[in-house]
DNA sequence: TACATTTGGACAATATTTGTCTAAAACAAT
DNA sequence: ATTGTTTTAGACAAATATTGTCCAAATGTA
């Protein structure tokens, strides 16, 4: 299981450029960027969205890497988490199922 | 399921108390504790420390249901919700054991 | 050593969340 | 209906948190 940031790595590194070639190209800090890889800074969405373009990654994978590494952050130091989650999973159903009543 | 909302209105009624008093009681604004109530807003950790010593309700409870609400809320309008709780699931079981092991 | 790349840290800029206040809305009781 | 009480909505300031930017130090490499 790769982080965000090994992911966002190892993809530069496949296409065998440094961070100021795609801090230009994609028009993010260099800086940032290397924090990304190491995961000391979490993306924007939108950033996500133009990095997997760059990368040619499936942006559905980033975003779910996004997304479950904000959650695990969030709940890193917490106690009952297998709990938490599944009463989260049911309360998104519960939402999305009055979304598609209404 | 109830919603955190829920729950501190049902504890507050029980109790039959009105807003004034608890507001007086536990020294939360009493707009603000009537928005948790409607769950326009959140609790911080600290006021639901508070209000569940107030009201004699099972703190962790009120932990789970307000992390989960949290989580659903951040995903109420995405995709992949339940691969992105499985990922983060694993995330979270891999930081724990991380934690042991040092 | 000299050069290129990556990284860390400080700080300003932005965005998000929170607390507070006030008045309007809702509800009862008479 | 009017009065009195409780709850709620909305605006706004205050406090927090996140983000972007810069530059110098660290690291790597020939």
């Amino acid at each position: 299981m790769k982080t965000l940031g090994e992911t966002l790595k190892c993809a530069r590194e496949e296409k065998a450029m440094i961070l100021r070639k795609v801090a230009a190209e994609v028009d993010i800090d260099q800086s940032l960027i290397s924090k990304f890889e190491k995961n000391e800074r979490k993306p924007t969405m939108e950033q996500i969205v133009r990095l997997a373009k760059f990368y040619e990654l499936p942006e559905n994978e980033l975003i779910i890497n996004w997304y479950s590494e904000k959650i695990a952050d969030e709940l890193k130091y917490t106690e009952s988490t297998s709990e938490i989650l599944k009463v989260a999973e049911e309360k998104i159903n519960y939402y999305k199922a009055q979304e598609n009543g209404k």
